[in-house]
DNA sequence: TTACAATGTTAGAGTCTCTAACTTATATGT
DNA sequence: ACATATAAGTTAGAGACTCTAACATTGTAA
């Protein structure tokens, strides 16, 4: 008499891998249905169990979410690194990368990418989350002072890479935003992340 | 017998002024709870009606929340506009002035700011927010080309402008997430938005 | 194997959004 | 001035949600 709408029943009365999958589920809806508009309840149908089964594995609503954000942040980590791996070192081609990635993540994932910043600025929350991303900021800071050809990072370095993540951080905004339609900007994405590192970054380093 | 804690009774059957004080207390609880935690209960609460009288007055919550974004839209421009007023035509002390405002409003309005770009995403939004943002950008654009001492935007100007406006609002996203304290940064907001300006446009026009 | 810890369940309290039906004040037309 | 329509409040309540308490089932380890 199961809906064929519904999710698969379980015959065991232990789930198996509850906890995981809740997430994935949370990941998805905050995709589909923004940061907002996400219910436990709904997670909960997806992964079929009761609604009270999540709070054996999570403190709260919010603590499902940073988990999520939490993830987020490392796999956009994880595919800035990926993609610096082929690029010299101490070209300017890493900083262009580094950004492009950032925004590709942005625009793949604008449900996720939205919730890793909101509650940054809420005092409550832990340190770990900040964390992920001071350490995104330290490899772009390594990068700009590995253009200048240094191998430790001066006062400049900090500024200039500083200047490149908001500039990537606000325009991940804006195009998530519809702000980089066609209509909109003259020039393509790529052209614009060389203008703006070429104002910054020297072309290549003395060795 | 009304608590101390109560607001104030009415003696009239009629609030006489209810959806003007309805968004000002949404506008408060957003800036209090952040605009994830507003509720519509809470601000009838403060305004010391049922919770049904809202539904006289806007369609749902989401629309007393766009209400006070689009408010918020409005009087960071005012804000801009204010500030322009004693800068001299063409100077790039001008295009500083704008950045510096834009994330002042951020800082001293961080609920609010936040909400202006929370639904910027969701495609059933009505046009009238994406309106005030561009308009904003237009401005933008208008005082590079300016800069340049051109009357008309070109090309390059809006290309100009957009970078611009793409680092002021990451920055200011940061800087409401804490990333501008002043360990994470060497140097000052005025000193910073003078090094950028100086990297995209001239510093004076030629007349 | 027997007790305990982990991980499910159901039931329900409390909150929230929003609607329906009703009430009171205000505005308008004659 | 008076009747009446409309605007703007109210209470009651449906339906959804978060989270807790108490109970049930399974895995694990002494």
């Amino acid at each position: 008499m199961k809906t064929p709408a519904e999710a698969k029943k379980r015959d065991t009365y232990h789930h198996g891998d509850l906890r995981s999958q809740l997430i994935e589920a949370t990941r998805q809806l905050v995709e589909e249905k923004g940061p907002d508009n996400f219910s436990v309840s709904e997670a909960c149908r997806r992964a079929g169990v009761s609604t009270a089964a999540p709070y054996k594995h999570f403190k709260d609503k919010t603590e499902m979410l940073r988990e999520v954000a939490a993830a987020g942040m490392i796999r956009q980590s994880e595919q800035m690194m990926m993609e610096l791996l082929p690029l010299s070192e101490g070209s300017r081609a890493r900083i262009v990368a580094l950004g492009r990635v950032y925004i590709r993540f942005a625009t793949t994932e604008p449900g996720v990418f939205r919730l890793m910043f909101t509650w940054m600025g809420e005092t409550e929350d832990d340190e770990s989350l900040h964390a992920l991303g001071d350490s995104k900021f330290s490899v772009v800071q390594m990068e700009v002072a590995k253009c200048h050809g240094r191998s430790a990072v001066t006062d400049v370095d900090r500024q200039k890479a500083f200047i490149l993540w908001s500039f990537v951080h606000g325009l991940s905004f804006l195009s998530i935003d519809g702000k980089l339609a066609d209509d909109k900007m003259p020039t393509d994405l790529e052209t614009l992340l060389e203008d703006v590192a070429s104002r910054i970054v020297p072309e290549a380093a003395e060795v």
